[in-house]
DNA sequence: CACCGTACGCTTACAGCGTAAGATTGTCAA
DNA sequence: TTGACAATCTTACGCTGTAAGCGTACGGTG
């Protein structure tokens, strides 16, 4: 008990720094969703006081937002060459999976940011760029990336409370009888069954269903504007 | 200050009901946030105590259930004549003002719910039935359902901490100067510029865009599957 | 070497949250 | 009048984010 062993087991631990912080809760957020990172807890995982916390993070709202700027950072930019659908199809899927990885991400996608977040800028400039290059014009390319990152962001949001529902109870046919019971919505049932038609719904082969809609749609515009 | 006046204010208050604390709760978001929607805070708007709603709903989250259905309530079903895409055009658009006037909801959206929504339900069936009236296959429906839905929801969420951010500070053209000076994503600039390049941007012409490439495009693959 | 500003971690405290448990009241049927 | 029952209120608990202030260890300067 003298300070002589307090020192030692002082100097074994790490000290904090805003990416140790920011990745703990990532740690904690991803295994627990976001209502289980409290600064507390988050603290505690640390070996620490909740309070030291805020020499790295200004408040919880700078927390979040430095998390959702590490998701950002794992999204793969589009490869310059080739195709720009396979280009662009190749990031929105690994967008997609970002946001699967790190369920919590997409309720922090719609809270306004404080500062602007570095990941997520260069994210859209890459994607801008891509289009840009790919011959689009300075408007289509902005319509075209709104259309674009929208599929994307509401698709994965539509998808998550049905995963939550899923893995914890992995029979939704009960869903469906009491729909059935019920009666009156039968176009309901029948879209019910086809999500439980094929022996894997992949979850995949439904976002990109929309997502190459959405990008031939963009392509026949850009033809049409280049002629 | 006798039980007879007393008496007499009691029978001027209007006795709780679910449907008057729900529509108060939908109130008090609408012009708060839901950050500012609180048991007590609902309470006191009602000239109750906290704990008197949960006569009438079982606990927070069946309260953001509720008001949640009664968004869902709002959006116009697809009438069941004229051209197809017409239909769900504006159904959709209805869909995207009714989240744009309970700007909470799209934070509710992804939270897996209590018990399933009836207004909900019925606007899925309502929208399944319209596409399957329109021609569509039950496979391509399912489909069709997911990728407007994801538009719409995508596109509304996207534009919402935006309109948040330009309400509380008109000139985003500041936000661009500091890209300006940081310097090295050109394309980002370039789309911030045709943001504010129009006299008016028009939140919807931007999401009828992309409604309107997945409308065409799913109207091109009912043709194909037609033939 | 002494010294001192700064950075970092800790302690305490406060207002507000959702809600469990139980007391109290108003209302109507027997 | 009495009893039952539902609606409302009171109290309390454990949790949250974070403001204010204290101690200490470290790095640069005299």
């Amino acid at each position: 008990m003298s300070t002589q062993t307090d020192h030692a087991a002082m100097d074994a631990r790490v000290p904090l720094s805003r990416d140790r912080v920011l990745s703990a809760a990532v740690g904690l957020a991803d295994e627990g969703g976001l209502e289980s990172l409290s600064m507390r807890r988050l603290a505690q995982q640390l070996g620490v006081e909740a309070m030291s916390l805020y020499h790295h993070v200004r408040n919880k709202q700078d927390l979040l937002g430095g998390m959702l700027d590490l998701v950002y950072g794992e999204i793969e930019a589009p490869p310059g060459g080739g195709e720009w659908r396979a280009a662009m199809r190749g990031t929105a899927i690994s967008f997609h999976h970002a946001l699967l990885r790190h369920r919590w991400a997409c309720s922090l996608l719609m809270s306004p940011m404080d500062g602007p977040s570095p990941a997520r800028l260069g994210y859209m400039d890459a994607v801008l760029g891509r289009l840009r290059r790919a011959g689009f014009s300075a408007d289509l390319t902005h319509h075209a990336y709104h259309a674009l990152d929208s599929h994307i962001v509401g698709f994965t949001l539509w998808l998550l409370p049905y995963l939550a529902l899923a893995q914890q109870q992995p029979d939704l046919a009960e869903n469906m009888l009491q729909l059935l019971s019920s009666g009156d919505l039968p176009h309901l049932v029948e879209h019910i069954e086809v999500h439980l038609a094929p022996e894997q719904p992949g979850q995949v082969s439904e976002f990109e269903f929309g997502l190459g809609l959405i990008l031939d749609g963009l392509d026949r515009l850009r033809d049409a504007a280049s002629t």
